[in-house]
Parts: structure tokens; C-alpha cells; sequence
DNA sequence: CTAGGGCCTCTTTTT
DNA sequence: GAGGCCCTAG
């Protein structure tokens, strides 16, 4: 993340970072790479990407097509060709690991000039950095706050408190994901629809958008929202602004063009009205965040918005073998809103990918964590694999069974670090001593530890404060002389407001580390961990340690306190070897040897709730999510569902994920097939009687269709029902029709059967597809059918 | 003012 | 099954 004091901007000659330095690294690189080795390995169309520098160009790349590559490459054939310096290009990522991961390989391929790229990040960052340039123009101090969702939230109940709005009726979560919704479409208070704005709390969600910026202004702060709605009001407003940014970036290029949102779209386009060279790389088939306003469309119309635009495809996969490609390609032609591609193996065929049922999810993890311990044994990595799931519940079932099991596993994108209480607390007295205006953050510690300061004193302090428009510090400051509150509380407000004094002067003349550790003893914040009985106590107070520890990287606390508003993950143990869970959004971008896909269910994947929000568009997302998820395997993809799960502390039973229906036979396998699969043809399972208990969360049309079709029975009219659109029938050739490998059902009582692990054994009682085995060596266990064989 | 208990809702996905 | 909210007792 680059540092916003010594971003050079206004003139780059004396920039402490680019300038002389980068530009003397750019002659050594050009004379290194004067033969353009770098381009070495290209295929003609990758080649073609990096070597059409002028004028708009769309690169749909497909998954595992050397995107990231053509990315990298290009930057590094702009710079040794010379087009233009570092602090010339404009490259824009989705996230901080994708920005973090260019800048390595830039380095790679050219030297540490990547390092001297100002202008690489998120969006997020981007748009911060520049609004810290020009935040007069915006109504706010260049050292604004930049508010987390959890500050937003709270400072979203104070204002429907403040209006008298039942929150149980309209809960905070509401507005604020409203007004996101807002800002991602790139629309200010008085831009809202009167429709939109109705929304909420009968008619008045535009006023209290209206309120909440008017807030934000008074704090001195900005949501993330802001962090490109600034700029792009800026740049419209201020011709002359933007004219410095299109005499700056000589090149921009766009990671994940797929997956921005109108906001991202209007701030690009003003930014590329200046040289027009925008480089965008995406695939339509990745568009995985609708939901958070991103706009498939961008990508749609690219040539429509940028006239004259060259596309490049990328169709030649590098990644995965061609079985997993088969199988990922043929889910995906069952989108209809898409531009089409043919995504080209280049290896072996490999392994088919396989789809395995379990009885419950502490089955599938069971059965999961026996097959990662196989893989290991055959000499695999654990980082070589990852699981993927589509809601982060699902996660605790998996670290339960490593623990038990031993297995290191990471999660990624679970809890962060910086959302931790610990941290989150540690980090508001840090924000008071860098702006002492930071109402929300003083308001979250002045009682952390406990000092006597309840609701009852807070609500005096805001009292004053409102009326006399100052802050929060400084009412407090104000009441400690006047006889407002009762000895007590005043006494400690006054401790707390001198502290906080002191601590801001120290800070001039303090390294920022010391005084973090001076600030979180003094306060009695670490000895409150201290005295705290609790098992993660101990976690916590290693936790602030870590964080002190990270904050040496940084220059100086404003410089910290910018990069944990906006990287909101810290990096962790990449060297232990460990297996990696995480999300299916997380994933985009990654790839592994195995991946591991589990929870493939009607209702949680595609995800209920998607589909009953968006309808047909929310069950395309999911099923590129699906697509994204299959993709990110090199060598073994392998797909598992539960015919029961625990959904809201309840047992549901569940049926398998209709995706796993149009997975095309020829490149799957169907490993284990008990419950679900085996009413098909094979007599009936005692699970397809089950009726869902409670019946809320399947009381719904998709679980009703799919009720429907499964008592259809036959699976021609179930394709038939799934792929009817554009007004009729598509029976999509060769999908995946309920072909058991294993010889599911109908063991008879006394028959011999073999187990891979507890070997030959007899049947002693069938109940559906459940067996009990009484084998020679291992004693009685309770099998399902489909881990048998006849001997 | 705090602590503790009971009750409620909720669960996607993220910069 | 967990966190947030409200109420009551100290």
C-alpha cells in the first residue's frame, strides 16, 4: 500500500519514492531487457495483449488462462520499451492480495521499480489516496477517517435513534447495505430514486442517507463508498483535477473487469477520457459480486463504451487438466447471459472429477479430511489443496475435524485480525490520539476498560457536543470544569481527556510503536486482559502484541492506521505447510492442486436466498461461483454433498445441489452415491421420505420446484425442467444422470460385502442405505451401501 | 452503573 | 448455536 504522504503526485521529480531512483532502475531494466526476453513463453494472443499498448483493449481471459501474467507482463513491456515511468500507470485490483501479488511479479520479471508504482492498488486504496489529495475539494481534512462497516453501523443506529426510528423494524444493517447499494451505483443523497429511497423506513431512507453523510462530514470521515464517490464528484466538479490525472497515467489497466460496480465504472471512464490507453482483463464467467453492485454489464458493452476497443480472448488453459476443465465448461454453458468462450485444455485428461455424497456435514468433513490424510500420504502438500465452501458456517465443521485430526489448516477471510474487540479497541485509542475529532472511536473506548462512564454520561457528552458542534474529546474536556455530571465521572473523564493529551503530544516526538504500547498500558487496556479470567484472554493480549509488531512496517501512525482501514487482512503464516479453507468469493484468483467443494445442496448452494433475491440472474452468479470453484483446481476437483445438514441449529435434510445435475457424465464420477442418488432407479431410500422439519427455510419456491422435480422421478424431465428457457426445452446432451458406480442399495441380509478399510464382512440389518456389517477383522459397523462392494 | 439471565434474530458472499 | 438486546437485581 503506498503511503499517502509520499505518494508524488503534483510533481515527481522530487517524489521520495519514483523520481531519480526508479527512473535510474528503469534504464538498468531496459538495458537488461532490451530483447524483450520477457515476452519469451507468450502465446500469440497473450503476446498480442502485452504488445497492443495504444488505444482501449479488453482481454477476456478465462480461467487459468495467464491473465495475471499478461497483467504483469504488459507493465513490464511499458516500462522497458520506456512508454512510460512507474508513476505512470494506473493498475487497479479487486483486492489487496491480487494488488500485493502484481507488485511480486512485476518485481520479478523487472527489478524493485514495481515497488516505486504509486499508482498500484484496489480501487479502495486508489480512490483514498486521492481523496487525501483533494480532500478540501470534498468538504473534509486530508486525515479523515476512513470508517469500517462496523463503525458505520453504529454510527447508522445513533442516527435512527436520533430520528426515533424502530430499529427493530428497520435495523441499522438495513440502511447501511442500502446506502452501500447507493454509493456502489454511484448516487449521492439527492440522486437516489424516490423509489429507492422509500425503501426504507417508510419513505425516508434518503433523508437519512442525507443525515448519515451529513454526519460523516462533521466526523471528518468517509465509508468506502466514498472512497470513489468522492473522487468521481471531484473529477466531474473540477476540471482542472482531472486534467492533472489524465496528463499522470499514460496507461491504466483493470484487473477483474467483470466484477466492478457503477461507481468503479464512472471513476474509470473519467479517468480514461485523458490517453484512452485502458488495458481492462476479465472474464464474464467469474462475475461473482452482483450482489454488491457489480455490473456484468461493464464488461458487456466494453466496445460500446470505449469505441475503437480491441478484444483479445484468451481461450488456452494452463491450468487445469482436462477433465476438471470439461466438466467446469459444460456447468457454465447452461448460463444464458454470457459472452461464450471455449476454454482450450493444454494438458492430459487427468482425473474426472467426482462427486461424493455423505449423510450429514460431519460426515462430509469426516470424509474429507480422510481423503486430504490420503493425499498426503501419496507425498501431496497440504498447501497444495484447499476447501471451498459457499457460506462461511460451513467452516467450523472443518476445523473441528483438523483439530481432532492434527491437520494445519489456514482459513482465509474468516475473523480477521483486524476485526478482532482486541483490536478493533487498541486501534480507536490510536484513532483518538491521531484525530481527536474521531467521535466514533472515543465513544467506543471511553468506557474500555470499565471507568464509571456508562450510557447515562456518553449521552451528556453527545448532548454538549451536538449543541455546540464540537467533539466528543472536547465536550468531555468542556465537562470536566463544569459541574454537569457527578464527581465521580467527572474525575475519570478528566484522567481520560489529560491522558489523551499527553499521548497526542508524545506522539510528535515518540516512535509510533512505543507509543501504542505506552498508550495500551497506561490506559489499563492490556491490564484489563490481564485480570480477565477467560480462555482467550491470552489469545488477545498475544493478539495486541502481533498487532504493535505489524504496525513497524509503517512509517508513522497515520501512515498504519490508512493501510488497516483499507487491507483489512493481515498476511499470515504462508511458510507452514497448512490446507486452506475459505470462501468460493475468496478463491477467485487462486489455484491449487485439489480443491475440495463441499455442501453442493439445494438451498445453500446455489444459495436459497440468491435465488429468491434475484431469481434467474442470482441462480446464474451462483452457478459461475460454481464455475470459479471447479476452475481453481489443477489437478482434482472434487464436489460432495450432505443429504442432512444443521441450518440455524436445526436438522434439515437437503437434497443434492441441481449443479451437480448438469455436470456433464463423461467427466465425472460418481464416488459414493447414498441417499440422494439412490431413489433413482434403485428402489426407494428411507431419506426420501423425510420431511423437513420446521419447513421454514425449504418453505420456498426453489425448494418446492425442487421437491416437484424429484417426485418427477425421471431424469430426462428434470433436465428438461432445469434448462427450460428463452421459452423452451434445452436438453443439454450427456449430463450427469445418476450413474452410481458403486452398486448402490438392495444388500440382502447374510451377504458378504467388502469395505476398503474394515475389509470382508456379513450383513447383519439394512435400514435404506444404511448397513450394519459385522465384519471378520473389524467387528460391527454401521456402512452405508455405497462403501461396500460384493466380493 | 454493572452483571447476569432470558429472549430474539439470524447466516451468504466483501472493499 | 451465538451474538445482540432488554430487563432486573444488586
Amino acid at each position: 500500500m503506498a503511503d499517502p504522504n509520499t505518494v508524488p503526485f503534483f510533481d515527481d521529480d522530487d517524489a521520495p519514492q519514483g523520481g531519480i531512483a526508479a527512473r535510474a532502475s528503469a534504464g538498468v531494466m531496459r538495458s537488461r531487457m532490451s530483447g524483450g526476453d520477457y515476452l519469451e513463453g507468450l502465446n500469440p494472443e497473450q503476446r498480442d495483449a502485452v504488445l497492443t499498448l495504444d488505444g482501449p483493449l479488453l482481454v477476456l481471459a478465462g480461467a487459468g488462462t495467464g491473465k495475471t501474467r499478461v497483467l504483469t507482463t504488459r507493465i513490464a513491456h511499458i516500462l522497458a520499451t520506456g512508454r512510460a515511468r512507474p508513476q505512470e500507470i494506473l493498475a487497479v485490483t479487486f483486492t489487496n492480495k491480487a494488488a500485493r501479488e502484481m507488485k511480486h511479479r512485476i518485481a520479478t520479471l523487472v527489478g524493485d521499480v514495481a515497488t516505486g508504482m504509486p499508482w498500484l492498488g484496489t480501487f479502495h486504496s486508489i480512490g483514498a489516496t486521492m481523496l487525501r489529495r483533494h480532500a478540501e475539494l470534498a468538504g473534509l481534512k486530508p486525515s479523515f477517517t476512513i470508517l469500517d462497516t462496523d463503525d458505520q453501523i453504529r454510527l447508522i443506529k445513533q442516527i435512527l435513534s436520533a430520528e426515533n426510528i424502530d430499529e427493530k423494524r428497520w435495523p441499522a444493517r438495513n440502511l447501511a447495505w442500502a446506502i452501500d447499494g447507493w454509493k456502489n451505483r454511484g448516487l449521492t443523497p439527492k440522486d437516489v430514486p424516490p423509489g429507492d429511497g422509500a425503501l426504507f423506513a417508510n419513505g425516508k431512507g434518503k433523508e437519512l442517507y442525507a443525515a448519515y453523510q451529513e454526519r460523516l462530514r462533521v466526523l471528518n470521515a468517509v465509508d468506502f463508498g466514498d472512497l470513489l464517490l468522492e473522487p468521481i464528484r471531484i473529477f466531474r466538479d473540477h476540471a482542472d483535477v482531472l486534467a492533472i490525472y489524465h496528463q499522470r497515467f499514460k496507461f491504466m489497466l483493470v484487473d477483474e473487469y467483470q466484477d466492478t460496480n457503477v461507481a468503479q465504472y464512472l471513476w474509470l471512464r473519467l479517468l480514461a477520457q485523458g490517453p484512452r490507453n485502458l488495458c481492462c482483463v476479465g472474464d464474464d464467467d467469474q462475475s461473482i459480486y452482483g450482489w454488491r453492485g457489480a455490473e456484468v454489464d461493464n464488461i458487456l458493452r466494453f466496445d460500446k463504451d470505449f469505441p475503437g476497443a480491441k478484444v483479445i480472448r484468451l481461450e488456452r488453459n494452463y491450468r487445469s487438466d482436462a477433465h476438471i476443465l470439461g466438466a467446469a465448461s459444460h456447468l457454465i454453458s447452461h448460463n444464458k447471459d454470457r459472452l461464450g468462450k471455449t476454454l482450450r485444455p493444454q494438458g492430459e485428461d487427468g482425473e474426472r472429477v467426482t462427486v461424493s455424497g455423505a449423510w450429514d456435514s460431519g460426515e462430509e468433513a469426516r470424509s474429507i479430511g480422510d481423503e486430504i490424510e490420503n493425499l498426503q500420504r501419496k507425498g501431496d502438500s497440504l498447501n497444495s489443496m484447499a476447501i471451498l465452501v459457499r457460506a462461511s458456517f460451513q467452516m467450523r465443521e472443518f476445523e473441528d475435524r483438523f483439530v481432532t485430526l492434527g491437520l494445519d489448516y489456514r482459513v482465509i477471510g474468516g475473523p480477521r485480525f483486524y476485526e478482532r474487540q482486541e483490536i478493533r479497541d487498541a486501534l480507536a485509542y490510536l484513532r483518538c490520539i491521531n484525530s481527536s475529532a474521531d467521535d466514533l472511536a472515543f465513544e467506543r473506548i471511553v468506557n474500555v476498560p470499565k471507568r464509571g462512564l456508562g450510557d447515562a454520561t456518553v449521552q451528556t457528552l453527545n448532548n454538549i457536543a451536538r449543541g455546540a458542534r464540537i467533539s466528543l474529546m472536547e465536550a468531555a474536556r468542556m465537562v470536566t470544569d463544569s459541574e454537569e455530571l457527578k464527581p465521580k465521572p467527572r474525575e475519570s473523564l478528566r484522567v481520560l481527556t489529560q491522558n489523551f493529551t499527553r499521548w497526542a503530544q508524545a506522539a510528535d516526538h515518540m516512535k509510533h510503536t512505543e507509543l501504542a504500547e505506552m498508550v495500551l498500558d497506561e490506559s489499563g487496556y492490556t491490564e484489563m486482559w490481564r485480570q480477565d479470567r477467560s480462555p482467550d484472554a491470552a489469545g488477545r493480549l498475544e493478539n495486541l502484541k502481533e498487532l504493535v509488531r505489524s504496525m513497524e512496517q509503517f512509517e508513522n501512525l497515520q501512515g498504519f492506521l490508512e493501510h488497516v482501514s483499507l487491507v483489512m487482512d493481515a498476511e499470515s503464516g504462508e511458510n507452514v505447510d497448512a490446507i486452506t479453507l475459505m470462501t468460493l468469493h475468496g478463491a477467485k484468483g487462486l489455484e491449487y492442486d485439489t480443491i475440495f467443494l463441499p455442501g453442493w445442496e439445494e438451498g445453500l448452494f446455489p444459495s436459497q436466498r440468491t435465488m429468491d433475491e434475484h431469481g434467474a440472474a442470482g441462480l446464474e452468479e451462483e452457478r459461475r461461483l460454481a464455475y470459479v470453484g471447479i476452475t481453481r483446481a489443477r489437478r482434482r476437483a472434487k464436489i460432495y454433498f450432505a443429504t442432512n445438514r444443521r441450518i440455524h441449529g436445526q436438522w434439515q435434510s437437503s437434497i443434492p445441489s441441481r449443479f451437480l445435475d448438469e455436470l456433464p457424465e463423461e467427466h465425472v464420477e460418481v464416488v459414493e452415491a447414498p441417499a440422494a442418488f439412490s431413489n433413482r432407479g434403485f428402489g426407494e431410500s428411507r431419506f426420501d421420505r423425510l420431511e423437513p422439519f420446521g419447513g421454514s427455510t425449504y418453505d420456498t419456491p426453489g425448494w418446492q420446484r425442487a421437491q416437484q422435480r424429484k417426485q418427477a422421478g425421471g431424469f430426462q424431465e428434470r433436465g428438461a425442467g432445469f434448462n427450460a428457457r428463452r421459452g423452451g426445452p434445452m436438453v443439454i446432451e450427456g449430463e450427469l444422470v445418476a450413474k452410481s458406480t458403486s452398486n448402490a442399495a438392495s444388500y440382502g441380509i447374510g451377504e458378504r460385502v467388502f469395505h476398503d478399510k474394515f475389509g470382508y464382512g456379513e450383513v447383519l440389518e439394512v435400514e435404506g442405505n444404511k448397513l450394519l456389517v459385522a465384519f471378520d477383522k473389524a467387528g460391527h459397523k454401521r456402512v452405508i451401501d455405497s462403501f461396500v462392494k460384493r466380493p
